[in-house]
DNA sequence: AGTAACGTATTGAATGTTCATTCGGTATGC
DNA sequence: GCATACCGAATGAACATTCAATACGTTACT
């Protein structure tokens, strides 16, 4: 691996476990077996390799949603998206711990979260469609995308924190749920 | 207003727009009109007074949560519970901001979040008894309070980050959102 | 009432540490 | 020989916390 991409991921391993106040470039240098030096020859200073971890990771949200993706059944799509989400920040708790507990302002500016809506308007277009469709019950997307996101990562919270194992019968429910408050009332 | 109460309003309203890092101790002494040494006369260390506020406002909740609460009815119940929290949230945005973005850890240590769990304890109950009645389905308490909890958020995000005018119809989507997520099915 | 003694409240300059960032220099590959 | 990668000691600023000194208020004794 090379140094830039060892400097990314040791920032983020140490950020996420002490916060970015209280880790020192220094630390970062040591466990990532270079120089400080090296690592100001990447960046230009701290914050911007923070604003290239949100990127990345925003960057695999737009990705890791909509694959796999079935054709036809909507509620079978939201799951399939559900699912994706769920499992990209369980399998990944230090992107998961990183969006919750560091990417909040002032950290990451209003302009870096501007940057990254491109990555992830696929969603809001199948979201769209499906309240057109009438597979979705009429409110507006804003409402429904931040009330999906927040299932998600209560599911996700209740997981990493461990205070619910989280077997796959307790994913199905919350997953029922989510579906649930969304859903047309037909 | 006594120092120590200044001390705590202005340490509030400081970090929850600066950051606790970036909110030196010398800036909360000046905005409060008090000299350094006076706030270390009250307070141990910078990090209890971020800890006495995080009690004061989960106090609050406690105390919020069931006010005004109706007879009879659990939907009605429900409603109220959940508009207070809305309420108190969209009504003390630092407290909101607070909560979501400068009390996590390690800023907040698990042994203060223990600390806390009883004075919430009481709408724990009213959730087992919800579903003990079959208003609500049949999932893990711990479930159904981090996913309502997650959708009051949801809303008072939407709000405060204005993108979303969230009149009173659009509150009242939300709720219903949140309703039939956790509702028997019957 | 006068005053001595004592604890509590308040002050802000001084201390010592920690840290982000710089920069002059050395290695490496082209 | 030029450019890019890399190094880490040195710099200077920022900060949390300490502390010696001062003010204030209250009790307690004459």
């Amino acid at each position: 691996m090379d140094k830039k991409q060892r400097i990314i991921i040791t920032m983020l391993e140490l950020v996420v476990k002490q916060g970015v106040h209280a880790t020192p470039m220094s630390q970062v240098a040591k466990e990532a077996n270079v120089a400080v030096g090296t690592i100001y020859h990447y960046f230009e200073n701290k914050n911007q390799i923070i604003e290239e971890i949100y990127m990345m990771i925003v960057k695999d949200y737009g990705v890791v949603l909509i694959a796999n993706l079935p054709e036809g059944d909507f509620k079978k799509q939201y799951k399939t998206m559900w699912l994706n989400l769920y499992n990209y920040f369980v399998g990944n708790p230090l992107a998961y711990k990183f969006i919750e507990y560091v990417a909040v302002p002032p950290i990451i500016s209003k302009e870096i979260v501007k940057q990254s809506i491109p990555y992830i308007s696929n969603i809001r277009d199948i979201f769209l469609d499906g309240i057109k469709n009438k597979h979705l019950r009429d409110v507006p997307v804003k409402l429904m995308l931040q009330m999906t996101f927040g299932d998600v990562v209560s599911a996700v919270r209740l997981k990493i924190k461990e205070e619910l194992e989280m077997a796959n019968d307790h994913i199905d429910l919350a997953l029922e749920m989510s579906w649930d408050s969304i859903k047309h009332k037909g």
